[in-house]
DNA sequence: TCCAATTTGTAATGTTCGCTACAAATGTGG
DNA sequence: CCACATTTGTAGCGAACATTACAAATTGGA
């Protein structure tokens, strides 16, 4: 059985490109000849290995997710809620203003809103931002079980505000705001947390 | 000396029309064929009367600070700093979701990133992002210069502070967020403002 | 009543969009 | 070395994009 010439490419390698297109000129906003150009590719490899623009948006995605996942572990690893809230928000402040990464957040940056036909665009980010903000309420939840955070604590809100301080800081990174500014968005953020979990 | 056939279309109702589709889907995800349907003419009368695309954004995001300025005129009149604040964050949680107006903040759903070519739109946005944190500022720098605020307080800080709270409501809003999660978010913003104002 | 000025509707402009046919190239298995 | 399977590069597809030429229509002023 025949296997056929080999790609001449790294399909990780041309994520990577690929996400940068994404996360700095939106999903609309990346033409493919921009995607292809940076992934140094063309067109037909494109699409045979990924289908389609939004197909490798969510490639795209996926590796985002990827790249982001030992950062979450240790966010989720923290001993207490507290730690937890604090990695969160100031490894936020640090990695959307990484100058290795275009400014802010993938899934914010991406597209809140597209056209008439692409709706599946922003709620597929919309979607994504939420399993990131479910996974603190699960942790959230345990550190009340545990005795942590005190019987009042409220897991849901508490997630959703720190989901909410995130993308925030993540519209100021697009703004140009840099590291300092948004650590001291986190240090305020932190404030609040701790008023809401009794410390 | 003659005066021409007169415009058949009311200008602001056109803009109120237009604000909506950009608010919904974006600067880059409206068509001119939209907006020319939802404003109710066609586009020769749009372009005579806007320019270009980018200039009938720009009208209507004046028509938009313009419906938003007495909102930020109660905010500002506030008596204290803590009631700015409370004033701001709330009224935003329900202006957000309002259900008469696309979810959001237009400043936010407009466009954070935009094709090449096109990148004076996500600034322009954050420029009228950056005015209205400056109206904050400068309301928390007299609220300092009063003894409202203690003289610890850092006005640019708690500026910014509200600035990522409503955006970040925002991508909230934009990811289907109802109004009583985001007054949760306010809430829990406020006890931040609270401890960093010496409450 | 004709002229000057402006808007309107139709129809089209050139460009760019996402996407793909097709043939040449490159590999594996027999 | 041959047959097959897959990728590559070129070139182009139809559709949609923002924008505009142009002529008919509508007004006020001379």
């Amino acid at each position: 059985m025949a296997i056929g010439r080999p790609r001449a490419f790294d399909a990780d390698k041309a994520l990577d490109e690929a996400m940068e297109v994404f996360w700095r000129h939106g999903y609309e906003g990346a033409t493919i000849a921009e995607l292809t150009a940076a992934m140094g590719i063309n067109a037909p490899s494109l699409y045979a290995a990924f289908g389609s623009k939004e197909g490798l948006l969510k490639a795209a995605l996926d590796r985002y997710s990827g790249k982001r996942a030992a950062f979450m572990q240790h966010v989720l690893d923290a001993p207490t809620a507290r730690e937890v809230a604090r990695r969160l928000l100031f490894g936020t402040a640090d990695l959307q203003t990484d100058p290795a990464n275009p400014p802010g957040c993938l899934l914010v940056q991406g597209g809140l809103a597209c056209a008439t036909g692409h709706e599946n665009v922003p709620s597929e980010l919309a979607s994504r931002r939420a399993d990131n903000e479910e996974l603190l309420r699960e942790r959230f939840k345990k550190a009340k079980a545990d005795g942590d955070l005190p019987a009042t604590a409220d897991p849901t809100g508490l997630a959703r505000y720190l989901s909410a301080q995130t993308a925030g800081m993540g519209v100021l990174a697009a703004s140009g705001a840099d590291r300092r500014a948004l650590r001291q968005v986190a240090t305020l953020a932190m404030k609040a947390f701790d008023s809401a979990s009794g410390a």
